[in-house]
DNA sequence: GTCTATACATCGATAGAC
DNA sequence: GTCTATCGATGTATAGAC
């Protein structure tokens, strides 16, 4: 997390943008010397490749990405509040991080399977063994807090519900004139609409 | 919609798994010369250019996906029916093409701004100057068939749910073992849990 | 129309001076 | 550590024979 130079930092840096907009194959070394106001050669000196480049940028992103994803994920206390805290923390980290979700979700499809691992590597450390949020939905189940439901529909309903947004951005920014999703009101809306639906889908 | 010659046809299918899966900047022609069964030259000697066989192929995908896409907007009749159909009818028109709705995604952001063309076109073409689903919430609300909701929250929540699965596919099959979006067993449990949470969600 | 051979451009990577 | 210059590989595109 941290940088040994100024200059490695402003590369990651650029690097950052640069694979985030392009994807790792439309990303072209040059264009990341140029925003780190550096040339290629400095690239090659600190990252020997650009395969090596993009691996550094990929875990940086995640890493920073999952940390606040699984924060989303803590359990315990009533369904209701679970919910309502895992809608609010889950859409304000993609928020803050627009195209994140977009790249990761391409680049895992090109055969990047280092996301799931990070993933996992997460979630042992934290004491899980796999995604938490079917099990918290059973033990709500099961203590009559909700009505039973099948446990991974409604995770999957729970984060496309969150993460749609983000993923349609360009295509919803378009055929919806003036709709922002990064803009504070509609991450308002939005968060509303999300717990409402599900609650109204669950409530005993 | 037609082609020219059998050359043809095999050079755009080709060219359309190669894209789909790589991307624009990710394929190589040799791969789809290779594909094709054929070699480099004969790509150009069709189409011009990398850019305009993607172009074409790109024009091609969206086509047939828009179409489909479409009928499952066709409204008319009671809310819970218009539900049903248009749930099943987008997940279906997804589910036949694993791939395509990442790829249109992906691509889009990278600042390819037909497919928002195409859409309009098509759109235009069945007589709407916009997505009418905004408008068949608001009409349904108005006529007491369901509850007051938020035509556009609604809209993107119904999108969401029907699309997310196929968009984190990757993910989702990771991290769930077993689980198989494609199947046809799978996507009837889809289709069920979406319509039972939107219809929760909406009914007086 | 289809092929081989090759030109031309671009990109990742390295050598070597400072 | 940072630069300029350049190499070698790869990718798109074209010339020309058949």
């Amino acid at each position: 997390m941290k940088y040994s130079s100024e200059t490695e930092r402003k590369i990651v840096e650029a690097a950052s943008t640069v694979f985030l907009e392009k994807g790792k194959t439309g990303a072209r070394m040059q264009a990341i010397a140029d925003r780190a106001g550096i040339n290629k050669a400095l690239l090659h000196y600190y990252f020997r490749s650009k395969d090596r480049l993009y691996q550094e940028v990929f875990e940086r992103q995640v890493e920073t990405f999952v940390g606040e994803m699984l924060r989303a994920f803590e359990g315990g206390g009533p369904f209701r509040a679970f919910l309502e805290s895992f809608i609010s923390n889950y859409i304000d980290a993609i928020a803050r991080r627009p195209g994140l979700v977009r790249f990761i979700v391409w680049e895992i499809s090109q055969g990047g399977n280092n996301f799931v691992k990070l993933l996992k590597m997460h979630l042992a450390s934290k004491g899980f063994n796999s995604i938490p949020i079917p099990d918290i939905i059973r033990a709500a189940a099961e203590r009559g807090e909700i009505r039973p439901t099948d446990p991974v529909q409604l995770m999957i309903s729970l984060m496309g519900l969150c993460v749609y947004p983000f993923i349609a951005q360009p295509i919803l920014e378009n055929i919806l004139p003036g709709l922002s999703v990064t803009d504070p009101q509609f991450l308002k809306q939005r968060k509303q609409a999300v717990l409402e639906l599900v609650w109204d889908g669950v409530k005993p």
